[in-house]
DNA sequence: CTCCTGACTCAGC
DNA sequence: GGCTGAGCCAGGA
């Protein structure tokens, strides 16, 4: 089956320098270091990974998380605002909630509520 | 090959 | 204090 690494297509042009691994692959890494309760935003992970601007890409590469393995858990990652952006993107628009619910994540009106409390920086916890 | 859009964020008005 | 524009990287038409 002419099927083994679709990865190869998100092949990057990282700077030669050892890292082979492209921008998306780090963002999935991170994620999936997001621990059980908490949650993070595009931001952190960007500016983790040392693109704070870029935070669009790192929504971005969300998109294939879920056909991305292992699993990424998607659902902890929301945007700066606490607000579930990325809620479309699963397989339903209110799983990304029931998700959360289900980690004791309140959701309100697709804003994490305390988000500030259960915000998990990347850069602080994986203390880089 | 060029143009546009996209799960974002910041700065300016 | 809310809206708009610009910047970011990458992929699809």
């Amino acid at each position: 089956m002419p099927n083994k690494k679709k990865s190869e297509k998100l092949k990057t042009v990282l700077p030669s320098g050892g890292e082979d691994i492209s921008f998306f692959e780090q963002v999935y890494d991170v994620v999936r270091q997001i621990p059980r309760g908490r949650v993070t935003s595009y931001g952190a992970i960007a500016a983790y990974l040392g693109t704070r601007m870029s935070a669009r890409m790192v929504g971005w590469a969300m998109s294939g998380a879920g056909a991305v393995k292992p699993k990424v858990p998607a659902h902890r990652v929301v945007n700066r605002n606490g607000m579930l952006s990325g809620k479309a993107a699963f397989a339903t628009p209110t799983l990304m909630e029931e998700l959360l619910a289900k980690e004791k994540i309140k959701v309100k009106d697709d804003t994490i509520l305390d988000f500030e409390k259960k915000f998990w920086d990347p850069a602080v916890e994986l203390a880089l």
